[in-house]
DNA sequence: ATACATAGTTGTACCAAGTACATGTTCGGT
DNA sequence: ACCGAACATGTACTTGGTACAACTATGTAT
């Protein structure tokens, strides 16, 4: 792991000036009152830089932080050969959000701020569950069943996040998820 | 039912006149290529008046039909009483899927194409789970596990939806979402 | 028939997001 | 010290979307 050259620093430095402002005048403002010749002008970068580090103003909140794939990668690397399937997903996905709890939080506020924050929410939790997907593949052979479980553990998961208020504690969200991941799990065909 | 005045008329039909005009156009060229100059210019239409009628250019593809809301509710209004929620939710969506079939080929087409409408087509199916929900409520006390199960529905249908090729005839589709929500109510726990 | 309120339409002018591109700067290796 | 490549900048443009004041057609009461 050699020290990058200048170059790479003060492209990741740019970079993070540019999402500290943006981050901080969202936070100020509200993310639609914020144009993007005014995150360039407090992060004293031009309009063009901008767009050669974000492809649009949502990617500024959502872009991934570089180390966040590894992350997860490394939780789903960590579950045992023979463990099913549904109970990996459920574990990765606690541990993950108790993880990155902080970050949840600061999206989520954001996102009731303003609903134009949705499409980037959901782009990155296509990636997230578009991982979680291929490493399920991986593991089994039914592709549509495999598949059907990812989505369902995700569907599981968006509906304890929507029903936890962002002002609860984190717990509250573990909580829910535990609850309903154990409930899709268990099957809903009996009333 | 009286028969709705000139007004009335007119509105509708230049509804129809933009919402045509904007079809044709993106059958021909895709929806990206087309500008909304352009469908103004071919529905013979001001600028402006598009936008009294549509809240964006996704909206032209997606928004509701009229009738089309009465179908579901009435589909859903048809269950039995006692009907245990799963049961009702797998048989309406089934119904529903099948009597519209048309259409859905249509928009997954348009979609496939361009990846813009794809948050138009989740508005519409927020808007339509939505309704689902509210329905479900009404039938059960519990309202998270009620919510857990039209949101494990709805993600069994994409699943479904997704992996269904849009050439292939739609009994395929309908098959698909048959297993998928088959084997969600059953249960995922065991592997 | 006439007159009036109003729903619906239009044109104009504007803002912000995003793209294209040619022209500078700055870094890395030689 | 130099040169190519990567990165930054400014300019000009297209397009989606909004605001608003002026105009026109429709419904209705007289």
């Amino acid at each position: 792991m050699t020290t990058p050259g200048l170059r790479e620093r003060k492209k990741l430095a740019t970079w993070r000036e540019i999402r500290a402002a943006a981050l901080r005048l969202f936070g100020e403002r509200g993310f639609d009152a914020v144009s993007i010749d005014e995150i360039v002008a407090a992060a004293g970068v031009s309009r063009t830089t901008f767009f050669n580090y974000f492809p649009g103003k949502e990617a500024v909140v959502f872009d991934p932080d570089p180390e966040e794939p590894e992350q997860w990668r490394a939780l789903l690397a960590a579950r045992p050969d023979g463990e099913p399937v549904w109970e990996s997903l459920t574990a990765v996905l606690l541990e993950y959000t108790e993880r990155t709890a902080d970050r949840v939080i600061v999206r989520r506020r954001l996102r009731d701020t303003s609903p134009a924050l949705a499409q980037g929410m959901a782009d990155r939790r296509d990636r997230f569950y578009g991982e979680l997907r291929e490493w399920a593949a991986a593991r089994t052979g039914d592709a549509l069943r495999t598949t059907l479980q990812v989505n369902l553990a995700a569907a599981a998961v968006m509906t304890a996040y929507e029903r936890w208020q962002c002002d609860e504690p984190v717990e509250v969200l573990l909580d829910l998820m535990r609850a309903c991941l154990a409930q899709a799990g268990a099957g809903l065909r009996e009333d």
